[in-house]
DNA sequence: TAGATTGTTAATCGATTAACAATC
DNA sequence: TAGATTGTTAATCGATTAACAATC
């Protein structure tokens, strides 16, 4: 019933769990049919979980199955991508370019969940005019003027620690809505914009931790 | 009581938070005496949590407080450093000397987590050879004779999705215990190994869905 | 001492799982 | 039909929060 209605910020994990639907459904599809189906089984076995909670899931995006057979991967696949916004497209500006602004600049993939770059900017006189695939890397001067030409909604923080919170400053100010936060240290906006913050550290932390202590450990 | 007893795999969420209390801690720390305190409701305040959830954590890994006072930073620091490994150093190979695998290869702040890189490895003969900071890129074929020369205990890959199963399969075979994958597809391992996957669209999938739905919807 | 902050138990909340009826 | 799978309610589990006594 729900539908769309309110939608507080949704759970991390719900979303991540549904970003896992989308990449295995829509791999699945690509070799089968169009009519092509998937059971919550199938979906849960990938990541081990439990297969009522993947129909939740689906049942909670308005996706309904049909007993007996499964669900319609391409119904799922939409409904995914309806729901995190991949269909849509985003316009985005990239801040610093370093080698990672530089990585991802260059990085094809975005395209598929409907991002798309158009603009690279950069403080460092050694790096402004150099080109980054279509990209030419603009002064940062020109960020504003950028931004509200092309209705950038987003922005992509690939600098320095240091110049992580003076950077967002100028994207806040320049109009964007959301930050894409790749500078490991946490930066302060307004309430109405939106930050993910990308650390590294999470993940780092995770496998270390896991290497220190699973030596001896038996498996559960 | 329990101390570091089991330990069984710990929940995302509670590392996460550790992570972040480590920061801001470590943050603090700078620019403060060697006795400093640090309070609950003063790490609390930086995610927007409940002060109560802070103490129990830092009981759960062994820090207690000080009544009036607060929790010497200095030992909020060790413990999670102590826990999450980030006082081991690990040795790692990495795989993929593109562009996010130099990005990653020339990014210093791994230390600081006890992340050393001892050689980067590619397939590609165009690669191999060039000089990433202070390694020089290998062919695959060395492989298992750094890993094993070198004790490399974790593998990160930064190869494109449709090489990843295959790295995967030989970091596994050349004895590492667990890895990092930057490459956007799943892979799959034998159960002793342990896999973090680092999805970049999970991340983009909130901003998107943040994008999308936050129009007009007034805030909580 | 009075007051601030910890530590811990109990209460709440939400997310996951189990059970099973509905359905094609 | 028989059987497989969905959809949903109820039960469980765990994580978060509230309350408050213990403490320096």
């Amino acid at each position: 019933m729900s539908k769309t209605a309110d939608m507080p910020a949704l759970k991390h994990a719900f979303l991540e769990r549904l970003v896992h639907y989308y990449h295995f459904v829509s791999d699945r599809m690509r070799d089968a049919e169009d009519g092509a189906t998937v059971t919550s089984t199938e979906i849960a076995g990938l990541i081990h979980m439990d297969d009522t909670l993947v129909r939740k899931d689906l049942a909670a995006i308005g996706v309904r199955g049909l007993p007996r057979v499964g669900f319609r991967s391409a119904e799922v696949v939409d409904a995914v991508r309806l729901l995190l916004g991949f269909d849509q497209s985003y316009r985005s500006v990239l801040v610093g370019a370093g080698r990672l602004g530089g990585a991802m600049a260059s990085y094809g993939g975005f395209t598929r969940y409907g991002l798309e770059i158009v603009g690279i900017f950069d403080n460092d006189p050694d790096k402004v005019g150099a080109f980054i695939t279509p990209h030419r890397v603009r002064p940062l001067e020109e960020l504003t003027e950028v931004v509200r030409q092309r209705q950038a909604e987003l922005a992509i923080l690939t600098v320095p620690p240091s110049a992580a919170q003076e950077a967002a400053d100028r994207v806040v100010e320049a109009g964007v809505r959301a930050i894409w936060n790749f500078a490991s240290a946490i930066v302060t906006t307004p309430e109405s914009v939106f930050v993910r913050h990308e650390h590294i550290s999470v993940g780092l932390a995770e496998l270390s931790h896991h290497l220190k202590h699973s030596g001896s450990v038996a498996e559960g």
